[in-house]
DNA sequence: CTCTTATATCGTAGAGTAACGATGAAACGG
DNA sequence: CCGTTTCATCGTTACTCTACGATATAAGAG
């Protein structure tokens, strides 16, 4: 994952709406749309389909169409690879097995 | 880490420029200040200014005056609370210990 | 074909963010 | 005390985000 990847997803889920979804999403397990998101939040339903659209342009959840609704579901891969590149990074920033690495301004 | 917080700090971490600062000083190792940081970037300084301002406000990084100068340090403990805080936010999600949760509209 | 349901999208107002140059303040150095 | 360095903050512009109501679309029911 690159930095603006990172950084994108990361603002993704930088708004406490939207970890409430994931949750509320995962709770129905395959079987949640827009409607039983909504009836969680005291949001309007144009509101919450804007903030599930965030969700699915940068990979996190999947929309899948079904009969009139719109069924969503946690894409635990690309949820996983967040955690690994937050990891990463963290590993990164904190490496003490490479101490005297030069102070250059590459990457 | 509340939602509130989680939901801060990751957008704290939402602008590649930011992850940038954080490895930028984490390779200057309690010696950075805001002009080495402006050296390795291609902004102006007022700009690095205020994004290091961003991570300073949530707390991932630390502000310590130094003569004319102020050196940053990363908190690997924050950077540690953050990864925690999604690593249990993904175990939530996909815990498949507790199958048959009702879906309440609670938390 | 019409009505309903479920949902996306549009238009908009207000708040926040990112970038810059200019200015201000605090710590030295002479 | 004066000039320099280092940095934060101010003021501005352009853009993005959040929230809403209103509207459009697509599937299914009757």
């Amino acid at each position: 994952m690159q930095d603006e990847e990172i950084a994108a997803t990361m603002r993704a889920l930088g708004h406490p709406v939207r970890l409430k979804i994931l949750r509320i999403m995962a709770r129905h397990k395959r079987d949640c749309c827009c409607a039983d998101v909504t009836q969680c939040l005291p949001l309007a339903q144009s509101t919450v389909s804007q903030h599930i659209k965030v969700l699915v342009d940068v990979g996190l959840i999947h929309r899948r169409p079904e009969g009139t609704r719109n069924c969503y579901v946690v894409d635990s891969a690309k949820m996983a690879e967040l955690e690994a590149a937050l990891s990463n990074l963290n590993n990164g920033l904190f490496d003490t097995v490479t101490p005297g690495r030069p102070m250059s301004c590459a990457g």
